[in-house]
RNA sequence: GGCGGCAUAGCCAAGUGGCUAAGGCAGCGGUCUGCAAAACCGUUAUUCUCCGGUUCAAAUCCGGAUGCCGCCUCCA
């Protein structure tokens, strides 16, 4: 069985054959460190995170490589405003980002380089440019001859007549082609600068990602990703840059991730229809948005509400309510596990399959929303008539897969817990109210006093409080 | 203006030539329950935006229309 990839190169499928026996190398353009991260770059980070889980789970042994930028126009900007340097604002905003990945659960890559740690790299990758002629120099600026690189354009399938043909480019009469584009730039006053043969300057945005993937992963790799909106011009510069310095590939495949909409509009911070990670968090599980995100195809748009999260927190629910009776049954709680049962065969045929649907279903260019709909259909295969041993076993493999997905990372009866907490606090509601009006209904209950009983549970339920009787205890959660 | 993508039930969403078009959410009926909840059982698209075409066979391929979105400027 292999691995296929939809190549944004080739705009089709095709079977993943790394460059080198049983390793991968994954570059992914991280973060420009000037503000918080909202949901668009949770969705890239996540997308990436599991792919990189799965190529390992695959058995390859992966080096991921994601970049900070710290230092570009916007930092400088903020960093004016706020009056302090940019390595504060870059250092402050890396720390945040770091933070939020953390609890999101996105593993940290194996390398996480930052632009200004590269500049004699990038110094170097120009001169070279300019020996071949594919750099022009203009007052102490070095722009990349987009002429002179014939595949220019083959990445996002445009060509330079056409756009210009197109028109809406910016005016600037020191480049010899609209589309040619600066590796370096003269510093003016006030704005940081790093000595080079062409006097003070600082890089140019694209010629980090050049510089980073390839001192990392060499001159050609395996997987170049990236959210999509950094096909043109971000990666087609890229592959300028590094092939036309080179004369080899770059990456062999190129994987681009599709937008966070929010009312069928790309979410970002120039239209402010923006949800940063963190004021997600507060009101979300990192586990709900997780699995908001990956429920869609990583190609396809998806769309952002609280509706659609609040969806998935339903569904989240679901899956640790399994978990955690899973859970009591291997405690030996629950009475409805047997030793032998008649339906063990059928289950442990079903665990078997699901392990290779689920390998099927990644398998198909990361089909992550495929995968969950087959956690969703084992969870419907009968529980009863299911031996202890095999209902162990099940929940293991769910951790397994979960796992990869980044999922069902936590003990389910603590997210549970954290679950109903959190959605108390959202709707004002006090933790210690519910459950002493929970202990009177129970002492009402025990009198018989059925009428006091359903007033107390009717008037939680007004509030969203839903109770559960058991056995010894009465649990509650929230709608 | 140039280039590209998407359109599947009330909502979200998989399926890209052939068994009865997955799954989730919401809804409805039932078992269970003091009443509930959870769980379980059953049920909810003769049809995939529309119009043509190719084929023995199309949601899936081709052409056209409509609608929405993205890139072309910093953007995950």
């Amino acid at each position: 069985m292999t691995l296929k990839i939809y190549n944004s190169r080739s705009r089709q499928k095709e079977e993943f054959q790394p460059l080198r026996e049983g390793k991968v190398g994954i570059y992914v353009c991280g973060i420009t460190a000037y503000d918080l991260c909202h949901v668009g770059h949770a969705r890239s980070a996540i997308v990436f995170d599991v792919i990189t889980r799965y190529l390992r789970y695959r058995g390859w042994e992966v080096t991921y490589v994601k970049n900070f930028t710290d230092v570009d126009d916007k930092i400088i900007d903020r960093a004016r405003r706020e009056n302090t340097g940019i390595s504060e604002i870059a250092e402050r905003y890396i720390r945040e980002h770091d933070n939020d990945m953390d609890a999101l659960g996105v593993a940290r890559p194996t390398f996480a380089p930052r632009a200004t740690e590269n500049i004699d790299g990038m110094i170097r990758l120009v001169t070279t440019l300019l020996e071949k002629g594919l750099a022009y120099p203009v007052e102490g600026d070095i722009y990349y001859s987009v002429e002179r690189f014939p595949g220019y354009g083959k990445l996002s399938g445009r060509n330079i007549e056409e756009m210009l043909a197109g028109a809406r480019v910016d005016v600037n009469d020191k480049k010899r082609n609209p589309f040619d584009f600066a590796l370096w730039k003269a510093s003016r006053e006030g704005e940081p600068w790093w000595e080079s043969p062409w006097g003070h300057g600082r890089p140019g945005w694209h010629l980090e990602c050049s510089v980073m993937c390839r001192r990392h992963l060499g001159d050609t790799f395996d997987i170049h990703g990236g959210g999509e909106d950094l096909v043109f011009p971000h990666h087609e510069n890229e592959i300028a840059q590094s092939e036309g310095a080179t004369g080899k590939t770059l990456a062999r495949y190129w994987i681009h991730n599709g937008f966070v909409r929010v009312n069928s509009e790309k979410m970002s911070k120039s239209l402010g229809n923006f949800f940063t990670i963190r004021d997600i968090l507060r009101q979300y599980h990192p586990e709900v948005l997780r699995l908001f995100l990956l429920q869609s195809h990583y190609r396809s748009p998806v769309d952002f509400s609280d509706a659609a999260l609040s969806e998935a927190r339903q569904g989240m629910n679901r899956f640790y309510s399994t978990l955690k009776l899973l859970k009591d049954i291997e405690a030996g709680g629950t009475e409805a596990a047997t030793e032998a049962a008649e339906k063990d065969g059928e289950m442990k045929a079903q665990l078997l399959n699901l392990r290779e649907r689920f390998r099927e279903a990644m398998d198909d260019y990361f089909n992550t929303a495929r995968a969950i709909r087959l956690l969703n259909t084992t969870l419907a295969e009968k529980k009863p008539g299911v031996s202890r041993g095999v209902l162990v076993e099940a929940g293991k493999t769910f951790l397994e897969i979960g796992s990869v997905l980044g999922l069902f990372r936590q003990e389910a009866d603590e997210y549970l817990r954290q679950d109903r907490e959190r959605e108390a606090v959202k709707r004002g509601l006090s933790v210690a109210e519910i459950e002493r009006l929970i202990a009177e209904r129970r002492a009402a209950r025990a009198a018989k006093m059925w009428q006091r009983a359903d007033e107390i549970r009717n008037g939680l339920a007004v509030q969203g409080v839903i109770l559960r009787d058991g056995p010894d205890a009465t649990t509650w959660r929230i709608s």
